[in-house]
DNA sequence: CGCGAACATACCAACTCAGTAATATGCCGA
DNA sequence: TCGGCATATTACTGAGTTGGTATGTTCGCG
């Protein structure tokens, strides 16, 4: 019946569920809105704000007939949580003032984007 | 033919790569091992670490039969990256709040960065 | 009171994905 | 050279998810 609450990474999983977030960020807006700025119709918005809410990521409020969806962002402490171990790891070269500076926009490594692809062996595989 | 390479956010929507990401935390370990510690099948381990590979999280080192798997953490970054500009929000403790303005108010970085301004519509204002 | 706006839910088709079994490949030792 | 070990790959299946259309439901307004 009900899905078992998701936890935020399973539910961070979807593009356009960042990208609510990342809107909510900016202020709370109704289902419309998002509707119109993520170029879905309008029950595909509704559905996704509704695993967003079961996941507790957004909190609603009713005006009228208009919802306004706000931001929740509690339950981002888990992905931070689970993050947290492995930080010291692509920033550890760095001392403390510059591994701050990797966690913000800074113009460093604006390059590929965020994270696009490091030095993986190229080919880590046997050829034939 | 090739899938594209997911977003570590996908990637690690999987309870089991996350695990298997924190056993390589503590040390590199064979195909196996990890077999073993997730009490999966050997196929099945292999594929998620195809996975892991293909997203860049894991790189293997051969050795005669033996694959060594160990961790590749730069793909992380994106997460965090993602996660900066929501971090101040959920930890009640003013620490973080406060070094983040610290380290910002020259507005030296402000221009730009891979996590900084996601594709938020500026100009998303419609509303009548 | 009835109509329309705003939103939710139900249902459906297409797709993706995890798990398993079967099979293929490379490497070592006897 | 042959057999066995360690791993990768493929084929298949069943479950879950996404996005869309159609259909409620609630509220404000004329």
């Amino acid at each position: 019946m009900f899905a078992v609450m998701a936890t935020a990474f399973e539910v961070l999983a979807e593009p356009v569920r960042r990208q609510i977030l990342d809107l909510l960020r900016e202020r709370p807006r109704s289902v419309g809105e998002l509707t119109e700025q993520l170029g879905l119709t309008q029950p595909g918005t509704s559905k996704h704000l509704r695993v967003l809410r079961d996941a507790g990521l957004v909190r609603v409020r009713p005006e009228a007939q208009r919802r306004w969806y706000e931001l929740c962002p509690e339950p981002l402490a888990e992905l931070d949580a689970w993050l947290a171990p492995y930080r010291w790891m692509w920033s550890g070269r760095l001392d403390a003032l510059e591994r701050h500076l990797n966690t913000m926009p800074s113009g460093s490594d604006t390059s590929a984007g965020p994270a696009g692809h490091q030095q993986i062996d190229p080919e880590s595989e046997e050829l034939p």
